[in-house]
RNA sequence: CGGGGUGUAGCGCAGCUUGGUUAGCGCGCAGCGUUCGGGACGCUGAGGUCCCGGGUUCAAAUCCCGGCACCCCGACCA
């Protein structure tokens, strides 16, 4: 492609609106355009590194057995009135009314349809198993778009489903889409971790998420620094092997419990800076709803309650924590002054890491209130102990016990074991050898394509620009014609046009900058727009038989003769 | 949804507090000339519903009211 007939305006300036480096260098390489919030243009050079992407998993989804359809993004509202997530998703979708007022909404997500689609055409054993996969755009009406394509409103997305007869089945089916997730993110440059995500769904559904390492990540994932341990921070547990439930003996040197005056300190640190105590000295005591009853949960100041470790404790029973409008309904609840000996909780939950102190600071359950030496055993008592409190950096790897450490990812692929949740709410039948029906048994797949793209630009750039992984970039080698002055400008010009059609004709990519412009911005420009090998041809190499080659990630120089 | 902020040429911004000729600057764009290996320089020029609607005023980019759009922070951890 020449340079001079490219649709392309690169920018000297950051855009203002740009919060990270993916965001702000794909703008001012001229790869996208804003169109509204989380809506994008592409451009040619940034539609041909989505295409590229799109391409590297439709090899892998082919190789792995999926077979591509293309489902429609108007879906009529009435399919998700029937699997019941038209409510769940709520706002979040792109709603629409067409001319006879029927509903419709923009795809999110497509499981209602090709549950549908596979219910109407198949309903033997013999069919099974299939897998149907798409690349086609998605609309999430998100609260908050933010950091360019990283959190988009319309984004592309590779989504698969596989149907068969048992969970055997099914487990076979998701091995198969996790082993291509692994080669496809390789393919495509990223450093990343499949991490064991939060398992909700009753049933223990198996779901991976496939998290590039990034700081502008935004979720937060653990991984053992020791052994292949990795999980989402929902899903993240601690070492168990120190716990042990009894509840220590009460050290009669422990003062009694004494009551405080705190005014206007509901939080842990200003009680502990009040006090003089570190906030790991105070006991954090969380409501929560549970069947309607109050339940309490507690952890050591200093670390957090995490929701669903709080929820597989109490399970079966449904939890809820606590929000304002639970405390504006119960206004004995002193918010911000409750302890653990508080009269109208039903049940406590603690986390073991409580036992470290046997006098505790807590709340006084009466509000501008805390208390000193708090008890274990003495002056409350616990109930259930469970793991509760979400895991951060230092804390010990259940598997080996080694350390383990959080960092930032971003959500780049998601595996997850649906079970029989969308078939039997669809009607997805199979008749078995025996005449017997069965809801067929779903795994659910998803690449977010244009994330991927960012993400692999938030892992590839420096200062100067994008820096493409070869896989992905949107040529492969970046002809740079330096024509110089004088009469020697129009053999360079020959030379450079020679060496753009011979590479042309290996099969090899070209960007060609024919253009009239000074070598500076040609120079500026290349780095910029990333394409992973430079080529110069300028009059000083030309004249000594020469073309300069610039690796672009590393800054490496060579030169080849002409 | 709560809080804060912004909206002026394709992009980045100044001007607004304290209303007053023809609304500026840099980049980009067009023409001419000089330059020509890391975003060159000079001259000339084109390009504006100052977000939209209403109001105040002799006079509004500027003040007031309403709306829209966008950005940032937060949105159960007491």
């Amino acid at each position: 492609m020449r340079m001079s007939a490219l649709f392309l305006r690169t920018l000297r300036d950051d855009p203002a609106d740009a919060e990270v480096d993916s965001h702000r260098l794909l703008v001012r390489a001229g790869y996208i355009r804003r169109v509204s919030a989380g809506i994008y243009s592409w451009l040619p050079l940034g539609y041909r590194v989505l295409r590229k992407i799109e391409q590297i998993v439709r090899e892998e989804m082919d190789a792995a057995g999926a077979q591509e359809v293309l489902l429609p993004i108007a879906q009529p509202l009435e399919l998700w009135q029937r699997s019941g997530r038209d409510k769940a998703y709520g706002p979040l979708m792109f709603r629409l009314v067409d001319r006879k007022e029927t509903g419709y909404c923009l795809s999110p997500t497509a499981e209602e349809v090709v549950t549908t689609l596979v219910a109407q055409e198949y309903g033997s054993y013999r069919d099974l198993p299939v897998n149907l996969y798409q690349i086609n755009w998605k609309y999430r009406d998100e609260l908050r778009p933010r950091f360019g394509l990283l959190r988009g409103r319309e984004f592309l997305m590779k989504d698969a489903y596989s149907f068969d007869l048992d969970a055997g089945g099914l487990r076979t089916s998701y091995r198969a889409m996790y082993d291509a997730y692994t080669r496809v993110f390789t393919r495509c440059g990223l450093t990343f971790r499949a991490v064991e995500a939060q398992s909700g769904e009753m049933g223990g559904s198996e779901s991976r998420e496939f998290m590039a390492v990034a700081a502008v990540g935004e979720d937060d994932f653990v991984w053992c620094t020791n052994c292949d341990y990795a999980a989402n921070v929902e899903a993240a547990r601690r070492d168990h092997s120190w716990h042990h439930t009894e509840v220590p003996a009460v050290d009669p040197a422990v003062p009694p419990i004494e009551e405080v005056h705190t005014p206007g300190l509901p939080g842990i640190t200003g009680v502990a800076e009040l006090l003089g105590a570190a906030p790991g000295e105070l006991l954090k005591c969380i409501a929560f709803d549970v069947d309607g009853e109050l339940g309490l949960a507690l952890v050591p100041g200093d670390r957090e309650v995490n929701e669903y470790a709080l929820a597989a404790a109490v399970a079966p029973k449904k939890m809820r924590l606590y929000g304002d409008d639970d405390f504006v309904a119960h206004p004995v609840l002193p918010k911000g002054y409750i302890g653990p000996h508080y009269a109208g909780a039903t049940v406590v939950v603690a986390d073991p890491g409580i036992r470290a102190h046997t006098a505790w600071i807590t709340g006084a359950n009466r509000v501008d209130h805390h208390v000193r030496n708090a008890v274990l055993g003495r002056d409350f008592s616990v109930d259930v102990w469970a793991d509760l409190v979400t895991v951060v950096t230092g804390d010990t790897c259940p598997r080996c016990g080694h350390t383990l450490s959080v960092d930032r990812g971003i959500e780049v692929g998601h595996v997850f074991q649906l079970g029989t949740k969308y078939s039997e709410a669809l009607d997805a039948r199979y008749t078995d050898e025996k005449g017997e029906q069965h809801p067929m048994m779903m795994g659910c797949y998803g690449i977010g394509v244009s994330r991927v793209l960012a993400a692999i630009v938030e892992e590839f750039h420096d200062e100067q620009g994008l820096a493409w992984p070869a896989a992905v970039a949107p040529y492969d080698v970046h002809v740079v014609a330096v024509p110089g002055r004088g009469d020697q400008g129009a053999e360079v010009v020959r030379t450079a046009e020679r060496i753009y059609d011979e590479l042309r004709a290996r099969g090899i990519e070209v960007l060609y900058d024919d253009r009239d412009v000074s070598p500076g911005v040609k120079f500026a420009d290349a780095d910029l727009v990333g394409v992973p090998v430079q080529l110069v041809v300028g009059a000083k190499g030309t004249a000594r038989g020469v073309a300069e080659r610039k690796v672009r990630a590393t800054g490496a120089r060579d030169e080849l003769p002409l």
